[in-house]
DNA sequence: ATGACGATTTACT
DNA sequence: GTAAATCGTCATA
């Protein structure tokens, strides 16, 4: 929770293999509480192969498929034993623009219909990295990421930002996204974004 | 072995 | 607004 909103304004870091520096500012993030959460894949203590990081130490990734065609990222940061995350929902792009149009447009393992259609290729900035599936495909973050550390030397970092320090007048709490399923818990307000930033998911971006 | 279902995105009516 | 794309994961048997 904490952690949650701490997390708004810092910076994303993704370093490719051929050295290619990927970043971000994030602007739009969910807590899943783990346990007691009927949203979380944790929900009950339910265990599994895929979902094992979360019950492991804080400042890992937990990265995961989804719907066939997308990865979401998710930061671990429980204690071991108590699977505590918080999910990147959307991050305002800062470095490696090109390359990240690059990757959103690219076929393979692309998004779903029309994807195959060419020459639709050109996307708006502000919709390069607005959602979780859309900044893993934007940065390259796949499942063999799933379990890394997110701090120090890593092709997959968090970097305090330098930048001036998000007040609170400029969050906005709401309810999550995507949970219809959760009960009692679909309508917590779990998920922060900075307000109004065109890079926040949904058509609404941010604004109420 | 099988079947139901996503912490989503996109295109189309 | 609705619907399609697409497959790993998990629960059930």
């Amino acid at each position: 929770m904490l952690v949650a909103r701490d997390l708004l304004g810092k910076r994303l870091v993704r370093v490719l293999d051929d050295g290619t520096r990927l970043a971000g500012i994030i602007v739009e993030v969910e807590a899943y509480r783990g346990v007691p959460d009927a949203a979380s894949h944790a929900f009950g203590g339910r265990r599994t192969p895929r979902n094992e990081v979360m019950y492991g130490p804080a400042g890992v990734a937990y990265v995961y498929f989804t719907y066939g065609m997308h990865h979401c990222m998710n930061v671990v940061c429980g204690r071991v034993g108590d699977p505590l995350a918080v999910l990147i929902r959307a991050l305002e792009p800062t470095e490696g623009l090109g390359k990240m149009r690059e990757l959103r447009s690219a076929g393979a393992g692309g998004p779903g219909p029309g994807s195959r259609r060419p020459g639709t290729g050109h996307r708006a900035d502000t919709k390069l990295c607005s959602g979780p599936g859309k900044l893993c495909q934007a940065l390259a973050i796949g499942r063999s990421l799933n379990g890394a550390s997110l701090l120090g030397d890593s092709p997959l970092l968090i970097e305090s930002s330098r930048g001036r320090p998000i007040v609170d007048e400029l969050i906005l709490t709401t309810p999550r996204i995507g949970i219809g399923y959760a009960g009692d818990w679909t309508a917590r307000p779990l998920r922060w974004c900075i307000r109004g930033n065109p890079h926040v998911s949904g058509p609404r971006a941010g604004r109420v």
